[in-house]
Parts: C-alpha cells; sequence; structure tokens
DNA sequence: TACATTATCGTCACTCCCTGACGTAAACAA
DNA sequence: TTGTTTACGTCAGGGAGTGACGATAATGTA
C-alpha cells in the first residue's frame, strides 16, 4: 500500500481513502450481498478504477478487515502498557477487553462488519491472515512473560486459544445483541482461564456472577 | 458430491474418484507449488476434464481437506463412545488424541499437508468450513456433557479453543519433527484444560525450533 | 438385438478476481 | 519551463469457478 497521506506530499493527491472505500464496501455488501457486488461498483462509487482499488487492498474481502488489523496495533499497545504484576491470563483478559470498548456510534458499524465476516464464507475464508497477526500480537506478550521463544508452542496456544474464545463471543453478540460485547468476551475469556473447568452458565443472562 | 461407488450402478462410471485427485494433488502442490499448480494440470493427470474435478470439490483447495473431514467423523463417533465418568476436558483431550494416532505410511502423507495447510496462504483461507465442522464435533458434546444449548457462548469457546490448541501442536508438530505428534497434542491440550496457569515447557524437547 | 434409463463426463461460453506492463494526470520544486 | 514525484487509467491476460447442453458408457428391459 504505497499511498500516503501526509499534509505536504508531492505528486498527484489520492482519488480516494481506503476508510472510503470501505465505507462503501460495507454499504454495498450488507445492502446487496458480498457475492452480488463487484469490485467495479466499490470502485465507481469512489470515483475510481477497479485497478485503484486493488492498490488500495490486496483482495475484495481484504476491504472489510481495515478496522481490525488497526486493532491489533491498540491490542499491541495495551500489552506494553499492562501492569507487571497482574498474572498473565488476566492481563490477556483485561486488555483483550479494553481495547474491544466500542462508542456507541461505531457499534452499528461493527455489528455490520462482524455479521457479515461470520455469515459469508469468501470473508470467512479471507481471515487467516488477520486473525493471526492478532494472535501474533498475544502470543509474543505471553512468550515474553513466560519467557518462552515466542514461535513456541504454549505462547502460540495462548495467542490462538485467547482468539478462538473471543469469536466465540463475537458471534453470540452479534446473535443475541442483547448485552455489551465485553460482557461475552468477560465470560469467554474466564472460562479460558479456568480451563473450562466449572462452566455454568452461557452468558451474560446470569444475572450474578460470570463464569468463576 | 453427487458421485456414488456403489459395486453396481447404471450409469457410465467415474473416471476417477477423491482420493485419487486428492494424491494427485497433494503430490504436485508439493512439487511444484499451490499457485503454480492449475486444476487443467491435476485434471489431465487423472485423465479427466478440469469441469469434472469441480464436480468432486467445490474449489481447488477443497482436495486437500478430503482426509481431514473424513476424521471429524471419526471424532464425532470418539465422542460419542467416550466414557460418561471422564471430566469434560480429559474426555476431550483423550479423544482428540485418540483420532489422531497415524500409522507410520499416514505420518509422511500428513506432514506434507498440514506444512502446505499451514504455510500457503489460499490454502489457509480455504480451512474455514472444515475448522467448522471440526469444532462443532467438539462443541456438540461439551454441551451436551454442560448441559447448554450447542450454540451458546461456552460450549462453542471449548470447541474453538481445543482446535486452536490442536493447531498450535500441528504447526510445533511440522517445524520441529522431533516427535510424535500426539505428544504435542498432549501437551497443548493439557495446557488448555489447566487455563495455561502454570506453563513450563514448549513440547517434548525445548530446544527452540527454527522454523516460522 | 434393440431401446430406454441412468449417471457421469466433455465442451463451450461466460463472469469475475486479480496481476503486470506501460503510459498519463496532477501535484510540487528548481 | 522543465523535471520529479506520486497516484491513476487503460489494456491485455490468466486462472478459478459456473451454467447449459449434448455426448458417452454403463445397466435394465422387451
Amino acid at each position: 500500500m504505497p499511498i500516503s497521506h501526509d499534509a505536504a506530499r508531492r505528486g498527484r493527491p489520492p482519488g480516494t481513502s481506503p476508510r472510503e472505500l470501505e465505507l462503501i464496501a460495507l454499504r454495498l455488501f450488507t445492502e446487496q450481498g458480498f457475492e452480488n457486488t463487484t469490485v467495479d461498483q466499490i470502485a465507481a462509487e469512489a470515483g475510481v478504477s477497479s485497478r485503484t482499488f486493488f492498490r488500495y487492498f490486496d483482495s475484495k474481502a481484504a476491504v472489510l478487515w481495515y478496522a481490525f488489523d488497526h486493532e491489533v496495533e491498540a491490542l499491541r499497545a495495551a500489552f506494553a502498557a499492562a501492569p507487571e504484576r497482574l498474572p498473565l491470563m488476566d492481563a490477556v483478559r483485561q486488555v483483550v477487553v479494553s481495547v474491544n470498548r466500542y462508542t456507541a456510534d461505531d457499534v452499528a458499524e461493527l455489528r455490520r462488519r462482524i455479521n457479515l465476516i461470520s455469515t459469508v464464507p469468501a470473508l470467512q475464508a479471507s481471515a487467516a491472515p488477520h486473525y493471526d497477526a492478532w494472535e501474533r500480537a498475544v502470543s509474543d506478550f505471553a512468550a515474553e512473560r513466560i519467557g518462552h521463544p515466542p514461535d513456541s508452542l504454549i505462547p502460540m496456544a495462548i495467542g490462538r486459544t485467547t482468539l478462538a474464545a473471543c469469536r466465540a463471543a463475537f458471534d453470540q453478540w452479534v446473535a443475541n445483541a442483547d448485552a455489551d460485547l465485553t460482557v461475552y468476551l468477560e465470560s469467554a475469556l474466564r472460562a479460558l482461564a479456568a480451563g473450562f473447568q466449572h462452566p455454568r452458565r452461557t452468558g451474560p443472562v446470569s444475572r450474578r456472577g460470570h463464569v468463576r
């Protein structure tokens, strides 16, 4: 992605932006479906050619992962600022939850995006490299905490299982739409850190404490 | 996949089989790479047209998931035969490990397939529906054990985190190649059931891996 | 044998995703 | 003006995947 958006540049100014393409794509995908939307159509609404679209994104599906990829950076920053004394899995849970606090305005967009990602096969297929970057942010943190190489078994397992638990929480949140996303994340991550030993209830409907 | 292989059928006999296509594809992918292999090439070596290939498999990538999908059936069967008294996560671990005991002959093929799946982006992208079926076999079992709906948070989290831990084990096994696959699976699944509370070693040998 | 039935295959035409090559347009600088 | 930089558009093309439709090769029946 060689397109830079500095204030004072030299060459021809960009005809659009990743964010604009993302919003157009999100709207068209929800209105008429992912498969029924062509890249030409998205590009045309942004006033550029389809060739230019592929200069902004590697694929038609990648346009929906723009926000997710930015969250990975926030995740790494939050891990770097996590207090040392906090136990590993508690730190993981708190960091992940804190990064997923969205404002009311963003929630609608987030819900549409997650709904697409969890229902359209072609979008699920495009998830791998983005999930991988997210998992690595977790596994790198875990590796440093327990003194293992970042690409060894336990750190990798922690990174992957953490995302797996979060994805279960995301899906429940999209399907039920009855509580805050962070409540589902808390439940899933606490259950993970407990080794799923004493599962009691499934989600935020438990008015008393969550899973211990 | 409408092709049936009964002993006495009526119509024209199939010109090939899923298994034959799988073996040809696995060989060509390893020899010359996934991207450099065309569907026409695979089909030609099997003596059929590329159109016929797509009657056996939904996509070029799906040909490598043929064996994996069969493992899901074995997984469900093993869960059905799991002793009732065994604690949930112990049963999950024992079942998953037992299903992944391969004979020496199959190990070479398995290693080539996993290596492709964990390195080629297009193959990682094709994993979602197959992983989903595997996870559901686990989450359905977990749901029944703890008395939750199969699509609720905790069972789904158990299904997904179990696969996530196994994938970490698979990758380590392919990268290191120094021990049996089941040893890695045991380590990852025991750590998962312990909530990653007291991580000690990364695997059967703690020398650092070179790949990835 | 002749004909019908059935299941699979091959050919053709087509859409769409995505890429490489190459020239063009629009900004700033000297 | 002239040059440099950066992004864009056009063009040609490969390969995945699909729908339509006829051809092929087996069995079943008269």
